[in-house]
DNA sequence: ACCTGAACACCGTTCAAGT
DNA sequence: ACCTGAACACCGTTCAAGT
């Protein structure tokens, strides 16, 4: 051969992973195929096949890749601060990165088995509740309850047409005929539309909302 | 020809979003292709595109008829009963239609507009939260958080292995290195194992826990 | 008006082969 | 050990054709 090429860096299982990631929060988790992903690792498709046994062996990993974000930018755990504090800002963050990674939350329905950040995650989470004094039913609840809020809202916030604040939302709920949908039109034209409204910005009212009815629970099975 | 063969009733759009439904709910939604959609009508795959005008439509077609079927099953709503329990029954028929199709709230995402169902389920629920006397800016906030609450919900039912009283969930949790995630195997030990466990039982937690600090909520902004 | 057959540009994945 | 080319059984969709 002529000369040495500078040697492009071996693929890597994590490599292929990230690629992927990357590729499905510019294009959409639909644009996400083998092909492509080689395509953006300057690889053919078949060396994908040898770091990683399936496409949805890839899925898996990019939902634990997302999951290992949260928490990853909170300040460390100060003890001195109450379990309401940990717990919001560990739901803040979990909505955070799925918010930048709209499609791993409805990627969770078709997931099998959840990867080691994932279940890390979810282990620090419980035990905050725990060490509060949630008795393991309530924290159970009490967690099932947080994650579906948060998993929730970010869905919703998905489906927004985007993340301008409201515009879009009320053009189109304010061209309804208002004897069809009255409500959604009121909703519209005396919220949606006003300046500086953002859905976003509800996240706080039913999460603060859902951590007083904690406090409250936890009152009850356990006076201070 | 020799006889008259009995005609089969020729295709509507109607019938393929029922077949659509019907196969996403059987075979997942990501066996849903127009090919086995034909095949299950008896019909070839082009002839769906003389009814709808791509799979995106589809799609569409088939969460609207999912939100359709919420509220379908509830009693008329007695204009004696609070908003509480008019609000708490429209959610447990959210949470029992979407469940019954769990591959509708992942769809959500990807939707670009809600169908005529979908909008009269939300404007019918804003409705009774404006008339028990939410202003326009806490009944969005209430109705964000209520949705989030059961879209989440629903998609953690989905993802969990089956939706069998736990044991499956309990022996994958159970099965973890106890140092490694202490408070998932305690949670499994505990309470997931117990027998009787349901994760659904704990939707009315949360839902009840949600509507008593929404009525907080509101008597806060308007004192009875 | 409604359905079909053949074709096109894609998919994920297998297998045998290259270095 | 790591990557590739060719091939297979699928996709959604277009187009021209049948009744």
């Amino acid at each position: 051969m002529i000369g040495d090429m500078p040697k492009r860096d071996p693929l890597t299982r994590d490599r292929v992973l990230r690629g992927a990631v990357t590729l499905a929060d510019a294009r959409g988790i639909a644009a996400l195929t083998i092909r492509s992903l080689a395509d953006g690792l300057g690889v053919k498709p078949m060396a994908v096949y040898h770091h990683v046994a399936s496409k949805e062996e890839i899925l898996d990993g990019i939902v634990d890749l997302v999951f290992g974000e949260i928490g990853a930018g909170i300040e460390p755990p100060a003890p001195a601060d109450g379990w309401r504090d940990q717990v919001r800002r560990r739901a803040a963050s979990a909505r955070d990165v799925l918010r930048r990674h709209p499609w791993a939350v409805p990627l969770l329905e078709s997931r099998t088995a959840p990867g080691a950040a994932t279940l890390r995650h979810h282990d620090t989470t419980l035990a905050v509740l725990r060490r509060a004094g949630f008795p393991v039913a309530l924290a159970a609840n009490a967690y099932a309850l947080l994650d579906s809020y948060v998993y929730g809202f970010v869905i919703q916030e998905a489906a927004l047409p985007s993340d301008d604040p409201g515009g879009a939302t009320a053009d189109i709920m304010g061209s309804f005929r208002p004897d069809e949908y009255p409500h959604l039109v009121e909703m519209a034209v005396e919220h949606i539309m006003k300046p500086g409204y953002t859905f976003g910005a509800g996240f706080h009212f039913g999460l603060d909302l859902i951590l007083d009815g904690l406090e409250q629970a936890l009152k009850r099975v356990a006076p201070p």
